[in-house]
DNA sequence: GTAGTCACG
DNA sequence: ACGTACGTGACTACA
């Protein structure tokens, strides 16, 4: 028989957990950080252990943590912080919910609840497993009570495990003889004494000659040195107390039978929904119970395969689409869908695909709209009988008419019903994105699929993606019934959720932001992702190639040049080779090795040749694996990289670019530079490159209001040499390059939310020197200073901060009683206004560069964004009047108190024309 | 799936 | 005493 328990310190590992994971709350802004952490380990042990029997120990009242491991003034006891005490009762909550005993009696600390449970179960030849953060636990181990500190790190958790054997191991003693190691070195977290002056060198010394406190007394004579034998001599009595204070009991009275502690059905319902609600969307894979369901709601949802119903439906839609104030919830399921797995038979069955996807048509569409009757959401599949052309068509008839169209992605909808984006079809219904208009609501979540929404503004919970088609359960066929169901989602939530949402965008001023900005930049990107880039696929192949001769060069000389061949692509082995092997000095620790990053190998130029071929190889290397074999799976038929332009993804508003990323292209290095010389327009086309100079600085200039900035813009001077001219006294004339350099860094500095740490870092100077330099740019620029402060001082007030266009950024962190935590914070603050400002600019540019375009029928198409710089493939003949465009475009495109400088170039190539 | 590294603004 | 610049995405190694 070998039975096995799980016994868990509450507090303890809960308290690990809300230090290891910074600031995480759902959307109610609970926090649950230390829920989520509890949590992970808990599933983690779980697995590792497959024990029968669980059980959680908590502390009953207790003002403070009896062990505070991250106890940061010695000697003195922080009181648990708010975040943290109310997370107690959500975990035992979920606990409750996965039938885990919970042990707790008042007037006994966990600790010895734990001991006696461990010693008990050991006694009845149970294994015992038991976790906790905190080291005293150790005098417990035994060969079979297996003390396990699990360790927090960002992402997973790593335990060590403690039996009588690691613990020898690790300290030279047996556990018993922890107690004796506690009561002669103290402990001041938990306020035992111990014997004044001596630590845990000279305990540890004595210990293994002497096994015991007392036998230790007994031979006081003996023990060496003669600083350690005063001091037991003098404090016997108060390190006999000591030793009695850390020993934790075993002999507690306990109401506990086996049987409360056995593992039964914890992956329920109940349990389910806990952690749904909690949004913990990533632990909610390991249930497989079935999908709940709002019966209420879905009594409206309606499956129309038959092609008499269909029409009717259709039909309907359009003579209720003659009425003013229509309002349509609308999904199209077709191919471009990433998460159609799945398809329509010819006999009207659903099934998963799981082989790979092949161009699929049109699967259906679900609409959601309102009779006089009731509100009604209908899937209708494309089968034999009803033709997606035909589907299409009714539905474009529908779209004519002056509604309200409410999606939840309409990026995608344009891909499927391309037409909406002209106004030629006469097809232009009001549309609301509920995806972006939730991303702008609060750009920090890192999805904005249906059921979030209607979770964060309908108040609902339904089930999600997940639940209907990645559960380990679903293999192969799907029931017909779910999938409608979650069609019918997909129309019916956009459908609901624009009320609220609109109302939030007035409540928090981002009514005109939405429907001026983003909404209009939805249809901007998407002719951009249609569109693509021209790359020459030969030359990107021949490029390729040089770059792989190269690095086979290199490679060898690096492996002649160390002695013996190794994957210089791993840091892990890299690392040795360089620390250990070649012994070079300054070696800096990651929390997994060695950090070979190219700011410490630079350091370390002058002490062995090979790491500036290191260096040289991982710049080619990057090059070829990213850039040349990386682009050239992206270049489609028609010899073009359609990349996509993703607008709910960055915490400050900026637009990001994916599949593949076509805004970090290289630049700054010559070879790298080089690349750009395969983006080309196509024939009878020129590229146009526009860039802001600056931008940033010059949004911080308006925004401050600081005089010596807004006119040192207006005089069109250099900045940097006035910022070096202003900081280090000198005369503008006499400002040399370094000066003026480091005048540069610093103005970048503010933009990031000045440190002076982190300048120093930049200039390699002190941190003395760094705060130097700050304060005489706050000297020069006062109300630069002003207007920084400010943005902190607001955004701790109001818990976000806005940008020019009132675009908000929340700033959580604000509040954060981690310091760390609220310096990024504050960082934060002091640049997502800037940063934020700069991209809404450059948005309101784009949609206005890209409509003049298209409405006046030039044939020049915008095709890239790169933050600040905008590529127009530009026809030969419209040159001028282009220019023009952007020019005027770009500079007038917000109202600001110094002008917005632009830059136009041109070439044959993206190398040419930036 | 995460960590380390490095490309860009 | 804490240990950092702001914002992204892709690739490789490795568990």
């Amino acid at each position: 028989m070998n039975r096995k328990i799980v016994l868990i310190d509450g507090h303890s590992i809960l308290n690990r957990a809300f230090y290891g994971i910074p600031n995480l709350t759902n959307s109610k802004g609970i926090h649950t950080n230390a829920v989520y952490g509890f949590l992970n380990i808990l599933f983690k042990l779980l697995d590792e252990e497959q024990a029968e029997y669980v059980t959680v120990a908590f502390d009953v009242k207790h003002p403070t943590f009896r062990h505070e491991m991250y106890q940061e003034y010695k000697g003195t006891r922080k009181p648990m912080p708010e975040e943290l005490h109310e997370q107690v009762p959500i975990v035992k909550e979920v606990l409750q919910a996965m039938n885990i005993k919970i042990l707790e009696k008042p007037g006994f600390e966990a600790d010895d609840i734990l001991g006696t449970l461990a010693k008990t179960c050991e006694a009845s030849g149970f294994e015992v497993a038991l976790v906790s953060g905190d080291r005293d636990l150790l005098q417990l181990a035994s060969d079979k009570i297996k003390i396990r500190i699990p360790k927090t790190k960002q992402s997973g958790t790593e335990i060590e495990d403690y039996n009588t054997k690691q613990v020898i191991e690790k300290y030279g003693i047996t556990p018993a003889q922890i107690v004796d190691l506690k009561g002669l070195m103290g402990d001041t977290a938990d306020n035992i004494p111990g014997v004044p002056g001596v630590g845990e060198k000279t305990a540890l010394k004595i210990l293994t000659s002497f096994q015991t406190i007392e036998n230790a007394y007994a031979h006081v004579d003996e023990i060496t040195p003669n600083r350690a034998k005063e001091a037991l001599k003098n404090h016997y009595e108060l390190a006999q107390l000591s030793k009695v204070l850390a020993t934790i009991k075993t002999d507690c009275p306990l109401d506990f039978e086996m049987k409360d502690g056995k593992i039964e059905n914890i992956y329920n319902e109940k349990a389910y929904q806990k952690l749904k609600e909690l949004e913990f969307k990533s632990l909610l894979s390991r249930f497989d119970c079935e999908v709940s369901s709002n019966e209420n709601i879905e009594d409206i949802f309606e499956l129309a395969a038959e092609p008499k119903r269909a029409a009717a439906v259709l039909q309907q839609i359009m003579l209720l689409a003659e009425q003013p104030d229509f309002q349509l919830g609308l999904c199209v399921f077709a191919k471009n869908q990433k998460e159609n797995v799945f398809k329509v038979k010819e006999d009207g069955q659903f099934v998963f695909d799981l082989s790979e996807k092949k161009e699929e048509d049109l699967l259906g569409i679900s609409v959601c709209y309102k009779t006089e009757a009731a509100t009604k959401a209908i899937f209708i599949p494309v089968s034999e009988a009803v033709k997606g052309e035909y589907l299409l068509d009714q539905l474009k008839v529908i779209l004519k008419h002056d509604i309200l169209v409410s999606v939840i992605d309409y990026k995608e909808l344009l891909y499927n019903i391309p037409e909406l984006s002209h106004t030629e079809g006469g097809m232009k219904p009001r549309i609301f994105d509920c995806q972006v208009a939730a991303y702008l609501l609060n750009p920090l979540k890192d999805s904005y699929a249906y059921d979030d929404i209607a979770r964060d503004y309908m108040g609902l919970t339904v089930p999600s993606y997940e639940d209907y088609f990645a559960k380990a359960s679903v293999t192969a066929a799907l029931e017909k019934k779910e999938f409608v169901k979650y069609a019918c989602y997909l129309a019916y939530v956009p459908y609901e959720a624009v009320r609220a949402m609109e109302e939030e965008l007035e409540q928090s001023g981002m009514r005109q932001l939405y429907y001026e900005v983003e909404l209009p930049l939805i249809t901007t990107l998407y002719d951009m992702e249609m569109r693509g880039v021209r790359v020459n696929r030969e030359a990107l192949t021949i490029y390729g190639q040089q770059l792989a001769e190269k690095i086979e060069v290199l490679e060898k000389e690096i492996y002649r040049q160390v002695g013996e061949s190794f994957n210089i692509n791993s840091p892990k082995q890299l690392g040795v080779i360089l620390f250990e092997k070649l012994q070079l000095p300054f070696a800096k620790k990651t929390k997994t090795g060695y950090s070979t990053s190219a700011d410490v190998l630079d350091k370390l130029k002058c002490e062995h040749p090979v790491i500036n071929l290191i260096l040289e190889y991982r710049q080619l290397a990057k090059l070829k694996s990213t850039y040349a074999d990386g682009l050239v799976t992206y270049i489609s038929e028609d010899g073009r990289i359609h990349g996509k332009f993703n607008q709910t993804i960055t915490a400050t508003g900026r637009i990001s670019s994916t599949e593949p990323n076509l805004q970090n292209i290289p630049i700054r290095m010559d070879l790298g530079r080089q690349i750009r010389k395969v983006f080309v327009p196509r024939e009878g086309y020129i590229f146009l490159d526009a860039d802001y100079s600056q931008i940033e600085l010059r949004v911080l200039a308006h925004m401050s209001g600081d005089e010596k900035l807004i006119n040192a813009y207006r005089q069109q001077q250099d900045i940097h040499r006035i910022t070096a001219s202003e900081v280090f006294h000198i005369p503008f004339e006499e400002v040399t390059a370094l000066q003026r350099s480091n005048a540069k860094a610093v103005n970048f500095g503010i933009v990031y939310g000045i440190s002076s740490f982190g300048l120093s870092q930049d200039l390699n100077i002190t941190k003395k020197e760094a705060d130097e330099y700050i304060k005489k740019y706050f000297n020069t620029y006062p109300r630069v200073k002003e207007f920084l402060d400010e943005l902190i001082q607001t955004g701790k007030e109001k818990g976000y901060v806005e940008t020019m266009f009132k675009r908000r950024r929340p700033v959580p962190e604000l509040s954060s009683s981690n310091f760390m935590q609220r310096s990024f914070g504050e960082r934060i603050a002091m640049n997502s206004p800037i940063q934020g400002t700069a991209a809404d600019i450059i948005k309101i540019a784009m949609i206005r560069i890209n409509d003049r375009l298209k409405k006046n029928n030039f044939k020049s198409q915008l095709i890239l964004q790169i933050h600040d710089e905008l590529l127009i493939e530009t026809y030969e003949e419209e040159i001028e009047a282009v220019k023009e465009i952007l020019e005027k475009e770009m500079f007038y495109a917000a109202e600001m108190n110094v002008p917005l400088e632009v830059d136009v170039k041109q070439g044959n190539s993206w190398y040419e024309a930036h």
